[in-house]
RNA sequence: GUGGCUGUAGCUCACUCGGUUAGAGCGCCGGUUUGUGGUACCGGAGGUAGCGGGUUCGAAUCCCGUCAGCCACCCCA
């Protein structure tokens, strides 16, 4: 006997996970086409040159990497980015710019699992690339907003703050040099505390008036018109005011897009490890679980494909963790229950009538309502404790004598109250009652 | 990858200093009810204690290894 079990970080996925799981994949599919992205798809494998170019030596670390039957070099993506740099540089003269584009696949990292951290997961990112307009950094916050409150989430944050700002205050400091392990530690101020960034700072060589300038700036907290004033006198003029500035049309521009007030906020502390931003800069915790981490993160480059092509292409974009973000909804119980995706239970009743059955399902199905009809005339009682136990909305129970008044029971499985519908044998009057009644259940 | 905690029935957990045939609740299956599901009662199935090795007269219990989950670091979705 083989033991059947799976790879670490490496999960199955049954109904129940899998129908919630479909279920964000498909509002982030629609949210994204609302403002009209295209989909796009990449192969899972990549030339190992490809994947590690940009490579700093973490991502190299967790790269699934092996050599194929033909003794080519090859990796496993280890996110959508690089597969999109890559893809854009190679389709950049066919695609017409700007372009907008989403892509949800799955990644691999070989790195240490934890909650909402895995192996193999799911990312759904969304970028525009081609331009520099501020309408398509306010835009991608807006899909992010749009996203998360689709999803059904009622608290969250989206957090932003601008590289610039950053790099701006880095400048007065005179630490332009060593950004980016700066931004690493400041990054981590949220778990860390101030404490251990100063010291971290300190054994950069920063000097203590800086890290004093550093952390006062990456503390600022507040509603965002009292940030802002107080963000612009840190940065000063040059590319910190310029952050300031582009802050403050992003946050007039989503007030303007109807985001709630409360839901957008300056947080100077947002740094992201990633060193290829350059602008805006954005990561959504929800509210009851901030230890989860970020679930939809991104941010402005200025080059995504520099390594595979000389065409500058400066964009804009995020990625929503659809894998974290189901970890985290399953822990606030707001997955949905269900494990089937039938709507309409069909009772097995009587052997005899299995045609009829049959007509009524097709009928049903091309009305589109997604019907089980069990296979097996087994006991009724049986039958429904299955269709409440599946958690099937409604239940349809035709027997002979039914059948022979022309009329059907339709159950109303979690009010457990039920109705007769009197069709006359006509199938069509049968599936507009059934519909109408659906659309008055739990599930409709 | 480094360090720590954990691993007993489908799930949540118990089993006093290592000591007989490892228990409970929930769930599951069947019956009471050969045409009607959440309750009640009755009955039943299900565990080589993650896996492998060691110590011991004897291991779920102690030790080592391994696999997996979680936590911290790291990094990030």
């Amino acid at each position: 006997m083989i033991q059947p079990r799976t790879l670490k970080g490496f999960r199955d996925h049954l109904p129940a996970q899998a129908l919630a799981r479909e279920r964000l994949l498909e509002v982030a599919r629609r949210i994204y086409r609302s403002y009209a992205f295209a989909p796009i798809d990449t192969p899972a494998l990549e030339y190992l040159e490809v994947l590690t170019g940009k490579g700093s030596d973490e991502t190299d670390k967790q790269l699934y990497r092996f050599v194929d039957h033909g003794g080519r070099e090859v990796g496993m993506r280890f996110d959508l980015t690089v597969p999109f740099a890559r893809f854009a540089a190679q389709h950049a003269h066919e695609l017409g710019l700007p372009f907008k584009r989403y892509h949800m696949a799955t990644v691999w990292r070989g790195e240490n699992t934890q909650r909402g951290r895995y192996r193999e997961f799911m990312q759904c990112d969304f970028d525009t690339i081609g331009t520099t307009s501020p309408v398509a950094d306010l835009e991608m916050v807006l899909v992010v907003h749009d996203l998360l409150a689709a999803i059904g989430l009622e608290r969250f944050t989206i957090r932003i703050n601008d590289r610039r700002v950053l790099a701006g205050i880095l400048e007065r400091l005179g630490l332009a040099g060593q950004a980016t392990g700066v931004l690493r530690s400041l990054d981590k101020l949220a778990k860390a505390g101030p404490e251990k960034v100063a010291a971290e700072l300190a054994e950069q060589g920063v000097a203590e008036a800086a890290t004093t300038t550093l952390l006062e700036m990456a503390q600022l907290t507040g509603p965002n018109a009292e940030v802002l004033p107080r963000l612009a006198d840190l940065a000063g003029e040059g590319r910190g005011g310029a952050g300031v500035a582009a802050l403050e049309g992003i946050v007039a521009g989503a007030q303007a897009a109807g985001v709630p007030s409360g839901r957008l906020v300056i947080d100077p502390g947002i740094a992201r490890g990633l060193d290829y931003y350059t602008g805006i800069v954005l990561e959504s915790f929800l509210d009851e679980l901030p230890s989860l981490g970020s679930v939809c993160s991104g941010g402005r480059y200025d080059n995504l494909a520099g390594l595979y092509t000389k065409q500058p292409l400066p964009g804009v974009g995020a990625s929503l963790g659809i894998d974290r973000l189901l970890a985290g909804l399953e822990e606030l119980g707001q997955a949905p229950a269900r494990e089937t995706p039938a709507e309409l239970f069909l009772a097995h009743f009587d052997p005899a009538h299995v045609n009829d059955y049959l007509a009524i399902a097709a009928a049903l199905r091309q009305a589109g309502i997604a019907v089980e009809f069990f296979p097996e005339p087994r006991k009724l009682g049986q039958q429904l404790k299955l269709a409440d136990k599946r958690g099937i909305p409604a239940a349809l129970v035709i027997g002979s004598d039914e059948f022979k008044g022309g009329t059907a029971q339709f159950k109303d499985m979690a009010a457990q109250t039920a109705a007769t519908i009197d069709w006359q044998g006509d199938i069509a009057t049968l599936v507009a009652a059934v519909r109408e009644r659906l659309a008055g259940t739990a599930a409709g």
